[in-house]
DNA sequence: ACTAAATAGTTTGGCATCGAACTAAAAGGA
DNA sequence: TCCTTTTAGTTCGATGCCAAACTATTTAGT
């Protein structure tokens, strides 16, 4: 029977562990959210004020690893829900701007009222120096995998 | 503006490298495998291959951490590629199981010799004893957050 | 034994995601 | 300038996932 070494089962244990904990987490969180936003909608709100500045449905793509057509159709949910605006780009006719509106603005601040506090509920499960332990290969192997992708 | 602490900070990116890693690291993996098998459906043949015995749908749908609605649907595109057989349970009028055919313990060997080997791309990111150091915490919060789902 | 509650599976509707095909517009090159 | 290539966005068809509603069957409690 074809099996695997142990560091491939590793490796196999550890994209499985990370796999089931973004299922829960995104199901937990989400939970958390008022106006039916999901955390994919929650994210560009939250990124759109952060960051403020010109944001262009394919920049948000770029800075969220997805593809355009799953920007076009969050993005398409927000402008529903009233939370942005999608505004021709005046100096490039292909582009669009995305704009956030007072109503977005004011639920990602609901939002993040909601969800915070709530997330320290995790430190039940990891402490805060596991947490920062965890951070860096995480950030290495995401980096890796975004370049050789 | 509604800020987070860095503990929260923390978490949040936290979760954020595992949203990205999880997707980048299925569609890598997704990628290799043949017969246009999913992620999904690669677990379901290798979890029946591994563990040998009768499974159900229900006991499936748990096993993995899906509703049991997601785990038919699996099941069905694994029947329509000849992979398993449903078939009723002789003891329970509710139940069915779960069998693999020869073609879908054959589909296995298959998409593991052909994902295998390239696991070990991995540790050029991450070397095996930085893997072995992110199991347990990761497993902790699985566990956790499988608890108080 | 009968009824109520739990369990197995399916179906439906909604969201996220991908890849691929397609349109429009901008950039580049000869 | 004209043609080719790149880039921005959208649309379409799959797949996975969830929650909720629904059927059938089994268990449990009285």
């Amino acid at each position: 029977m074809q099996t695997l070494t142990p560091k491939q089962q590793a490796l196999f244990t550890l994209f499985n562990e990370i796999g089931i904990i973004s299922q829960l987490s995104s199901a937990r969180f989400e939970r958390m959210l008022p106006h039916g936003l999901t955390v994919a909608q929650f994210s560009v709100l939250n990124h759109l004020v952060r960051l403020e500045g010109d944001w262009s449905p394919a920049r948000l793509a770029a800075a969220f690893q997805v593809t355009k057509g799953t920007m076009t159709s969050t993005l398409q949910r927000l402008v529903a829900k009233g939370f942005i605006s999608l505004e021709p780009d005046p100096a490039d006719g292909r582009a669009k701007r995305v704009v956030l509106t007072v109503a977005g603005r004011l639920a990602r601040e609901t939002a993040l009222s909601a969800a915070g506090p709530r997330l320290g509920d995790l430190n039940a499960a990891l402490s805060p120096s596991e947490i920062e332990a965890l951070i860096p290969s995480l950030q290495k192997l995401r980096v890796w995998l975004d370049i050789n992708r």
